[in-house]
DNA sequence: ACGTCTTATAAAAACGTTTTTATAGCCTTT
DNA sequence: AAAGGCTATAAAAACGTTTTTATAAGACGT
């Protein structure tokens, strides 16, 4: 028994502030202080103890912290499940989205980790259990619904959460979210001014809280121009490729078929395009696309399209930045950002722009 | 402060044992034993402990146990952040690993929190952090190099670890892998069987092990044939749609050019795709495309290709199912599963399949 | 009937922090 | 020069578990 735990020289055991006491012949209050930057320490006491503490690379142990200050150093992202629901091409920007919230917690004292919900209801019975077991200190999620019961739990708990999304239900939250009013507004007028007159709108399911604002972009393009609206053209689902094509057959079905489209996501867009094929027309002659650029990739699309981009890990370094100030104690109301996409043209959106091939458009 | 502190009815802290002991008569010892089903506790004491933790909604707070055990009751994902760089469709289906890992974690006591890393030696330093500092009790990562610093630290310390990839140097680490030898080979066999004869092999950078695999299934392939490798049609890069195109680029280029492409994954596919548009040919007519489906979405291509698809949150799964099993002891050398991924024909593969359309094989 | 062995439970210690309270020594102030 | 107030540090308590050690009560063998 002996001759096992002294069998080799010291484990080697992580230091504690119990070593840095011993060390510097502090206690381990004075220890303690030093390392939090106490004003009731001497900065020579201070530099002392930091300069043990950097010499056997201590690290304090959050758990202990967490148990004696009640705070997790932990920042919980809710993720839906659905991204690998069906293995359609479906929210794989989530992976951006940690990236980006992950880079703006470096440095800081917090860990980022990750609970899967099935969606928004089961979003709600997750972060209540984050609460009530202090499992964070602070939840971002995504996919924010019109009236969306976290935000409205969180709220009424005055829990620190940003939202990739507002929500109207609930007034002054913390938000981070993409001006989607106007990417569907603008990629309206585009096609209008383009001569187009049928413009179908592809759009996620009208819970979403952004549907509604795309829907109002849509409608406010039409009015500006002093059109009639395309209300029937508007087509709603889950954002796969498969959604794409099928709106696509079902919308040239229709007796006054759309000639000008503006869709939700790349996915639902190369969807659109394989459905443009199947009918045998063509995204340069036939009809125009626009899509909103989630991925990046509609630059290697047949054809490639004019789309609307914003990076994702930007919207992800905003998040975990707003989180961690709103955890720091900022109001909400203060925290809210509304990123305006750029956009990309690609093709001149044009009805009718035949007889000039993509060829010779790149060459000009 | 009498006023503040008593202001409200008690505001509802959340159990502990402390509670549990009280409302049972038992002691706090016997509490904490019972509901971790100790032996020496009756039948009957654990069941009214239990009973009264169901009836108060009792959760153990895990940062206290983890304090007094040392486990910490995390699992750690090393996450790339290169999936984030450029804004370039690269590695996007990490959501789609979460979530398999996070699946099979659930209902364990484990909570998956993530980690950045730069590349596999930053990797290398995070989890010497990670063990260091005690911040998990198993790793799971991915991109497994041919020599990788992970693999390699992580074995030596006899930490839990699973691998989503095999890796050479070490011997007997649990693994999760894809059969991307078999992939390659079978994928140049069509090619070969189908008249091509200069094949194209599109890689990721020889450092990852499975581009290796990939290499020596590609060369089996020609030897079963008993034809001359192209060893000169290997194509290496990152597995973005950029190089894709380029790749086609520079391989049509050379003076006897490839008619065939064994593709690595969906992104770099569509960059090819792209190229061969730019060079007016067409992957029906021209050449032949095979590609590996990672997020499903082959069959909205232009034209849809033959792919061989995994479904990567089973992998996912696999990963977290493995690591619970890790950390519950079990040797590495038992944990090892190789997927062989689905083939889905889309095209025939053949060279010169000139004549026929798009149109007409759809309705055969 | 007396010590010994079980058995079921209780008491106490420990994990590594942070925070509250205590304690010396020194400096003012009058 | 004594009382009071700072100042720098130390001591102790607490967070909620788990685990080791202790204890009381029966059962058992002689």
């Amino acid at each position: 028994m002996t001759a096992r735990t002294a069998h080799r020289s010291a484990p080697a055991r992580r230091p504690t502030v119990k070593t840095l006491a011993e060390m510097t012949g502090y206690s381990i209050a004075t220890v303690s202080k030093a390392l939090n930057d106490s004003p009731v320490v001497t900065d020579e006491t201070k530099a002392r103890i930091r300069a043990a503490a950097e010499s056997v690379g201590y690290a304090a142990n959050p758990r202990a912290a967490s148990l004696r200050t009640g705070k997790s150093f932990q920042a919980a992202v809710l993720m839906p499940i659905s991204v690998a629901e069906g293995h359609e091409w479906h929210g794989v920007e989530y992976a951006e989205i940690l990236s980006g919230i992950s880079r703006a917690l470096e440095g800081s004292s917090y860990q980022l980790s990750v609970h899967l919900i099935r969606d928004a209801e089961d979003g709600r019975n997750v972060a209540e259990k984050i609460v009530r077991r202090g499992l964070a200190d602070g939840i971002v999620f995504s996919g924010i619904r019109r009236n969306d019961p976290r935000v409205v739990y969180l709220s009424s708990m005055d829990f620190p959460f940003v939202a990739m999304g507002h929500c109207d239900t609930t007034s002054g939250h913390a938000y981070v979210d993409i001006d989607s009013g106007w990417v569907a507004g603008d990629a309206t007028r585009r096609l209008i001014a383009g001569g187009h007159r049928r413009i179908a709108l592809i759009n996620p399911d009208p819970d979403f809280a952004y549907a509604q604002d795309r829907i109002a972009g849509f409608r406010a393009a039409f009015a500006q121009a002093g059109l009639a609206p395309c209300d029937d053209l508007i087509a709603e689902g889950d954002l796969t490729a498969r959604f794409g094509r099928e709106s696509l057959h079902r919308l040239r079905a229709m007796t006054d078929p759309p000639t000008g489209f503006v869709c939700v996501n790349e996915a639902t867009t190369l969807g659109l395009l394989a459905g443009l094929r199947d009918l045998s027309l063509s995204a340069e002659e036939d009809v125009s696309v626009i899509s909103y650029d989630d991925l990046n990739v509609s630059e290697y699309f047949a054809p490639p399209l004019t789309t609307y981009f914003q990076p994702v890990e930007e919207l992800g370094r905003c998040l975990g930045d707003f989180l961690l100030r709103r955890m720091a104690g900022e109001a909400p109301g203060d925290l809210v950002r509304v990123f305006r996409p750029r956009l990309i043209p690609r093709q001149p959106d044009r009805l009718a722009a035949a007889g000039q091939t993509h060829q010779q458009r790149r060459k000009a």
